[in-house]
DNA sequence: CTGAAAGCGCTAACAC
DNA sequence: GTGTTAGCGCTTTCAG
């Protein structure tokens, strides 16, 4: 190993040493354990500040909790992460806890997670996890663990924090066809098990249905890879049949949806309205002026750490959280008339 | 600790146990070490897959590495972030190590690399930090440490990977200059130690004079707040004497910037042009068509994590790797005449 | 080529 | 109220 990490840490030892007190009364004193008097108390922390000790993680770690949890998210790119990361941040920051992120590089790796747990993180936040029931369960078995954006109908081995995703679609098809747009399609995640794109979507059917237009439903699935959605927009946009409003599962789609209908010369919202959701930032630059779901990503984080946090700390029965999206109308779905 | 966390690992003891070996074979299995015979190495590993046995992150921290770096980002909101991180990990895939990442909550969080320090990575990686010189020196004397993203004149005990940022100014001067503009303003960010951006800067002060206009030399810094970054905007374009172009340190400075240009009315490019920087995922959207330095964050990853196994696993030399950039040109810097 | 034994820094009984 | 001690799971000498 290299020469630089062989300096020599600060140990629990050498504060003893500082402090002239036992090794176990510095450890009373960084667990804040009973029986410790005062004066102690104030010898050693004096002495940690001046040596600027901080605990070791890992050897923490072999006896119990660190003090640390894990944040695992699909991917980077979605700026509507870095919302959520922020909730859980300022949740952990009251507390003792830190967090770590892991980033799931392809698209499968569960092994992320099994790093996780082999680094003894004290708990687990999955963010748009695409693993099976089973296998979050199983997760879920071996350390605390809450999931955000993946409805677990009968899950008992983890907490979940979601958005009312179903209220998502009703909302988009509401607003649609309050502006006049009647052919609705949307332009759907294609998941293995994206129970929060089935009920985004399930939203949208009822909805739908409710207005009559039952007959227009229609609900495309691509992947996440660019080059999809670009030929998914491309081919939407140039059916004979073109519809006038399409809800994107995600303001990446939406926004790519425009630039292809810009492109090709339709206007927008005249010629076709674009809805996407989570509200991110892009939505309100100018040049996008794009309709969205905004489903609060830093109450879901916040709710998340909450909620792991009580499960690190005892609560055996598990809990669902549900926030309740609203939508925010922009340019890209106000017909003319509709603007002020 | 709650009551899941408590199950019990499968230890390299079980393992012994299982393949009827003592349970420093394993270890050795585990570590390539020398001197395991191709009977004992098959009989272990059919007992490791069989159990499902990862080694305990944590234990191996005690005794040396831990196989696992960390990845500081200061926030999560710049999809260039992505790409470097991409980066990274297509490096540390062939290797036996993993990455892990930790996000700066807050402009000034040096406590995150104590943690990882404290979690005992093996090497750090620092990407767009804005501490001083000093304080990387610092952490490189405790561990083996890259720098992507900030240009260390002198120091001794850091690797450094970087775009050649002054070639990023230049280029985007001379390209704009070919398409006729000259009141060229450069909106940067306001940082204390951003040697990157000073660089940027440097490049276009010497270009911008090298074509003739240090008359018209401005640089506006701001900080990444977006809402100075919205009023920068509106200030620049609506004063008595509007520049003709404004080239954005990063690329969602240049989204704002086109924002506010067009809800004031301006035609990009004819009545000004815009450049950014990064050529970030968005630039190529329709809506946006921005023009870029394309400074490859995929390379820059690379790069920093290559150099840093090389430092973990021994190299005491430090090296410095700087790439080079390219610009694209799109709708936002191409006046008419120009285009195709 | 294989196995026994000594810790790494810390927590949590337990003794004083 | 304070100190002693036994490990946690692993790596790494060092004997056999």
């Amino acid at each position: 190993m290299a020469r630089q990490s062989r300096q020599k840490r600060v140990t629990i030892l050498d504060v003893a040493k500082d402090a002239k007190v036992s090794f176990a009364a510095v450890s009373k004193v960084l667990r804040n354990a009973y029986g410790v008097s005062d004066a102690l108390r104030e010898k050693v922390n004096i002495s940690i500040k001046k040596l600027g000790y901080t605990p070791n993680t890992a050897a923490r770690a072999m006896r119990g909790r660190t003090f640390v949890v894990g944040v695992i998210f699909p991917d980077m790119r979605n700026p509507f992460f870095a919302d959520i990361l922020a909730g859980i941040s300022s949740a952990l920051e009251r507390t003792q806890y830190e967090s770590v992120q892991g980033i799931a590089r392809h698209s499968t790796e569960p092994s992320l997670v099994q790093s996780m747990i082999d680094m003894q993180m004290d708990g687990l936040i999955l963010v748009g996890t695409t693993a099976t029931s089973k296998a979050l369960s199983a997760v879920g078995q071996k350390k605390p663990t809450a999931v955000i954006g993946h409805h677990l109908p009968d899950t008992k081995s983890v907490d979940t924090v979601n958005n009312d995703d179903e209220i998502s679609g009703r909302l988009v098809v509401r607003h649609l066809v309050e502006q006049g747009y009647r052919k609705i399609v949307m332009l759907s995640l294609d998941t293995e098990n994206g129970t929060v794109i089935e009920r985004r979507e399930a939203g949208y059917r009822s909805e739908m249905e409710g207005a009559g237009l039952e007959g227009a439903i229609k609900v495309v699935r691509v992947s996440q890879s660019l080059r999809e959605i670009q030929v998914a927009a491309k081919a939407l946009i140039s059916r004979q049949d073109r519809p006038d409003a399409i809800f994107c599962w995600t303001d990446f789609v939406a926004l790519e949806v425009i630039s292809v209908a810009q492109a090709s010369g339709l206007n927008i919202p005249d010629d076709i309205a674009v809805v996407g959701h989570d509200n991110t930032i892009y939505c309100d630059f100018h040049q996008n002026s794009l309709t969205s779901v905004d489903q609060s990503g830093e109450q879901l984080g916040l709710q998340a750490a909450r909620l792991l946090i009580e499960r690190i700390e005892g609560r055996s029965k598990c809990e669902h959280f549900l926030v309740h999206p609203r939508l925010v109308a922009r340019r890209s779905s106000l017909r003319a008339e509709s603007v002020a």
